[in-house]
DNA sequence: CCATTATAATAGTGATCCCTATTAAATTAT
DNA sequence: ATAATTTAATAGGGATCACTATTATAATGG
């Protein structure tokens, strides 16, 4: 039970994570372009100076929002992929983790990340990368888990693991898209299990 | 050979056509939200008013350069899907077309539909709506052809259809996000050659 | 030449963009 | 109480947003 320590001065209006959850649904939903910082003082119930002080600019608002959503929301899917499941199953499993997080009933459609920033003004760029290196990553992630499928004789030893990671890449932003366009979580998952037959070792009829 | 009939009255400054070109690459790149007016009339080489003279405002516009560019881009894709080819040969074709139209030497990465307007401000819902229902008639019109392959024995009767044509919408949108994010040519087809691996009627190892 | 017609250019509009200099308020320490 | 400290609120700045009222220009028709 850790007491909030009461420091002198005059006391904070907003908490922090708070702030950031609240500025997580507003970009996730608009974007960044499309979210203002009218926008976001408005839902935060806070004036201008106050999130300035707190978070430095927009653009570092935006990168702090996007750590402070994947730290909260993205333990849970490595779990699933580095768990000692069968990699077919894992993966299924994580992939649908992911649909549910792309159809939530209270909250924006689609993965903040996955489809997000793809177009953008030249002064934007730099938020474009945040986000492009973020997709890049999760890809890694994914090449990493099916290596380790291969060593562990999961999959053939000659399999395309690079191409694998970004066939299953293209799906979660294909769902992200899809369920931005408002597809509910069971189609989602209907094309999920169709994908997961897009696997090495098949024989074609 | 038509002479351009010279009206009475100053001559226009701007090909239409050139004036849908010119839009269609800064809105291609930068996206809807992304592309101000001032970048336009500055990259058309005209001014202001000229630019509401003949387009009658920014989303106006934004409509006009979607039907002029689907128009010179996607009858060469409905014919490769509505030939007499397999089936599955046409499909084929019909997404390499397509990475081929993501990663064009000169032109901005990705597709100008696939992912385009996924978020935005509320002011800008009318513009996401454009985009989302040309994604939705290009996965209807990928579900008719496969309807056909069903009708015409090439895929078996009970083949989920509707499933099938958002499969393969969503390799076309996870691989306008791949372009976008610097995807070659090359990785996308090793992702469709994949994908195409995803078909009913496999047998699974 | 002059009138007519069609389009372009000038010069802005109010609103909103991201951000901040300055001042006011609310707390604890003495 | 008063001082010290910390945060919030007021008020607005300069730039850009989408857009337009007005004026100027360049062609043809008579």
């Amino acid at each position: 039970m850790e007491q909030p320590v009461r420091k002198r001065g005059r006391p904070r209006v907003l908490d922090r994570d708070v702030g950031l959850d609240i500025a997580a649904r507003l970009f996730w939903e608009r974007g960044y372009e499309g979210t203002s910082t009218a926008d976001l003082t408005k839902a935060m119930g806070i004036n201008p100076p106050t999130l300035y002080s707190m978070f430095g600019s927009k653009e570092e608002l935006y990168r702090q929002v996007l750590d402070f959503s994947i730290v909260r929301e993205n333990s849970r899917r490595l779990e699933i992929l580095r768990s000692n499941l069968p990699i077919h199953e894992a993966l299924g499993l994580y992939l649908y983790d992911i649909a549910d997080g792309d159809t939530q009933p209270d909250k924006p459609r689609g993965c903040m990340v996955s489809t997000a920033v793809l177009q953008h003004a030249e002064e934007n760029a730099s938020v474009a990368r945040m986000t492009a290196a973020l997709r890049e990553t999760s890809m890694q992630t994914l090449k990493a888990r099916f290596d380790r499928a291969v060593e562990e004789g999961e999959l053939p030893a000659q399999t395309d693991t690079d191409t694998l990671a970004r066939f299953y890449g293209a799906i979660i932003q294909g769902m992200s898209a899809q369920a931005c366009d408002g597809a509910c979580n069971a189609r989602l998952k209907r094309l999920i299990d169709l994908a997961l037959t897009a696997w090495p070792g098949k024989r074609s009829a």
